[in-house]
DNA sequence: CACCTTAGAATGTATAGACATATGGCGCAA
DNA sequence: TTGCGCCATATGTCTATACATTCTAAGGTG
């Protein structure tokens, strides 16, 4: 793979940044020492610059110069795979049991609820996501009728609702909050543990551009159940 | 704020993305349409479908044009913010009580710690957050010696190492693992809550090309604390 | 010594043109 | 009809230049 120039410059700056030679806070040559460096145009530069700041790899000031940017440790990338992918690249069977599909109201009172269901109802999709036949996590979800009406007419017997939505309507913004939470009675009888076993509780929203598409809570066994998130190279 | 003429672009192709008008696989304008629309060089236009190609909301395709991306599901931004950091934007005290400091060579047998250590010492580092004095987590922490040589000096009696790392190790990549476990006899002492209590346990491994820095263990107290991850359109 | 002004330095944005390279469709020939 | 080759199309890269904007530091003034 050859590279063109302004990758190289690019990479070439990106390496010496992340084996120390240049530190945090350090100056990076200005651009019309990059330009002779590597006898190019100014613009050439500036691309390989702009895209190591793009990347906050570098901060660039206005009459200032260059300078290379703070580790940053704040954000990483979490995969947040498809469950029944994940349990078959795992090696096992994957199983889905719905539990209750129920169309209803917003509860009274509960904002979360109202906002969801904007005026219209909600329907209500629990079930229990297994791996061989053994109970991995009980999902409780909400989907709102009025973003999603075709969910109504869905087969959700087999596929899990999730896996349903994710290939029918595509979703812009999502927040997925985590936490550890000790399983009440249902939740424990259906995971078949005792109650007050370690869960990782898993709250996900999901909406396209302020229309609210679903909300689900998903209580994996603490044991058998993690997330891996990545910082680094690989990028796909 | 006024967008440059290259912003504005970018932001208007992305909102009409992200807000559905162009779909999934839906061909964008050829780069001269989008001259004679905005009445500008073709190098500018260029700068605009770059960015949102690195950002990967277009793919571009030589000899054919441009495309809207697929929605990634499978990738969000986990917050992994500094605790002092985090605890004090949330209006409480930080506080952090080192528990053990012991230079020690990597456990016989555990092929984790052999490899950390890179046949040198290992420094074990155990200790306690808390916010306004009410324990937090507790964090079992091993750092390489060979990676890091400084940290033997370093006075971590305030200051988490943690921070201390960030501040003076750049590492390039980083592995974090969540799950949900109960907290045995001494956590749950440590954490003044009874034993079984359900813990948020995040795992982060950190290096540098293939360097080992250090690994971690924290378990957060799981009513205490939670983790958020974001996908959208959202990028500082 | 403190404060203000100013010139130079460095990046930000944009232009117009040139050549390179991958793609896909159309027409021609077997 | 099928397969091959060519060419228009579209993006990728790079140059040289111009002017705008912002920061820094030097130097002069009170």
């Amino acid at each position: 793979m050859t590279l063109s120039l302004h990758e190289r410059i690019r990479t070439d700056i990106e390496s010496a940044i992340l084996s120390g030679k240049l530190a945090p806070e350090d100056r990076l040559p200005v651009e019309h020492e990059l330009m002779q460096t590597y006898q190019c145009s100014r613009m050439t530069v500036n691309k390989a610059l702009s895209a190591l700041a793009a990347a906050g790899l570098i901060e660039r000031r206005k009459g200032a110069g260059s300078f290379v940017g703070r580790p940053h440790a704040h954000s990483m990338i979490l995969d947040v795979p498809d469950l029944p992918v994940e349990v078959a690249k795992r090696g096992h069977v994957y199983g889905y049991q719905p539990l209750v599909r129920k169309l209803r109201a917003a509860a009274r009172g509960n904002a979360e609820e109202e906002f969801l269901a904007g005026g219209r109802r909600l329907l209500q999709l629990d079930g229990l996501h297994s791996a061989d036949g053994v109970p991995l996590a009980v999902e409780r979800r909400l989907v709102s009728l009025a973003a999603v009406p075709a969910i109504a007419d869905a087969d959700l017997e087999k596929e899990p609702p999730g896996t349903w939505l994710l290939r029918h309507v595509p979703w812009t913004e999502a927040e997925t909050r985590i936490s550890a939470v000790p399983a009440d009675a249902e939740i424990a009888r259906l995971l078949k543990t005792p109650a007050g076993t370690a869960c990782l509780l898993v709250e996900r929203q999901t909406w396209r551009s302020s229309e609210r598409i679903t909300a689900v809570r998903q209580y994996f066994l603490g044991t058998a159940y993690h997330l891996v998130a990545r910082f680094g190279s690989s990028r796909p």
